[in-house]
DNA sequence: GCATATATTGAACGATCGTTCAGGCCCTCG
DNA sequence: CGAGGGCCTGAACGATCGTTCAATATATGC
């Protein structure tokens, strides 16, 4: 009759999750407003995620992925526009949604209170800023790899406080030199 | 007998909750906690704040004077001095420190969840992003007001990244190079 | 079709939450 | 001295929290 399509609800809770994170903060993210906002019951989600804590990990590893995709390397394209479209991505629209953005910081914040939430956010900033480095490397081959990993870190600065200002109050306008800036940053010289 | 100086308890309250809210997020923030923390009965911290709410809003306004000291003028100094000397502040290890930051952090994930908690955090943000403008004004007299506003913001953005940056791995040779780059916006042309 | 495994439910537990409140302490003023 | 008011305490309330668990539904393999 309706849809067979199989659902998986393992991924509707961790939606529900993500979804109640960004809105509410952790102050909304109990188990049993996730399994409301997931609609199945409450004993199913600790069924598919161990406690809490576990629930966050995977919300956490989530975002990750997000973030690396960013600066994956588009093959389609030369190294030096490559370059570009990873620097232009992170002011896309598509990734500059207030729920996107305060997801993030939410995460941020429950980093500063949890030691292992903050080692998987050290560790995909690491990825994240390697990823960037080697971006430059390939669009400017001159460059000694320490001058990459410098100028990934300058570029992270500014992009962290471009997602915080992104959050804080928009201004697009502000938000495109930011842009500009990390630009000439990575291709300077 | 021992030190007859009178203790503010409501004082001592407030504080436990920054210390709290720092190290262990909103989730450590119980009316319990902060009584045990701040060494008083649970009820007097519901006698000096109203509920919960009003407890986070003076810390929100706790730190909001903070930050609008970074920008005020010292008048000790030449327009330009002042101008470099409100740059470099926020580069002090005074301020930058992980308990200040990690506090900074969880108000603005707060602030996401609470309309009331974004307004006052807009409205400092409004008032920092104004004291930064005239400070640059005071310093190249020869610039429009608008333009300004627009260094003020492209700096407000770099040193929010800065911020975020140094609270999620502290490192101190790209932060001074955000900070020699904040210089340069202000005062170029 | 029956057994076996997996997925799902909701009641129940003890702990902790924010808030209220009756009462005790201490200082001041008449 | 005694009344009154600001400061302070801890017990108590009902609500909600994370977690556990026995029971049920659904799917899978023989």
């Amino acid at each position: 009759m309706d849809a067979d399509e199989k659902v998986d609800r393992q991924a509707l809770i961790l939606e529900a999750v993500l979804r109640l994170l960004s809105l509410q903060g952790i102050s909304g993210v109990s188990m049993r407003a996730v399994a409301r906002e997931a609609g199945v019951s409450l004993g199913l989600v600790n069924y598919h995620y161990e406690d809490k804590t576990s629930l966050i990990r995977a919300a956490l590893h989530r975002i990750e992925e997000q973030d690396i995709a960013l600066v994956e390397p588009d093959l389609a394209l030369e190294p030096e526009e490559r370059l570009r479209a990873a620097l232009t991505r992170v002011a896309d629209p598509e990734f500059l949604t207030t729920e996107y953005l305060s997801l993030r910081l939410q995460l941020w914040a429950l980093a500063q209170a949890h030691e292992d939430f903050e080692r998987i956010n050290t560790e995909a900033q690491k990825r994240y800023r390697a990823g960037l480095a080697a971006l430059i490397g390939a669009a400017r081959p001159e460059l000694p790899p320490d001058e990459c990993g410098k100028r990934a870190a300058d570029i992270d600065v500014i992009q962290n406080g471009l997602w915080l200002t992104a959050l804080l109050g928009l201004d697009r306008a502000s938000i495109s030199r930011s842009v500009a800036r990390c630009e000439e940053i990575a291709l300077a010289g």
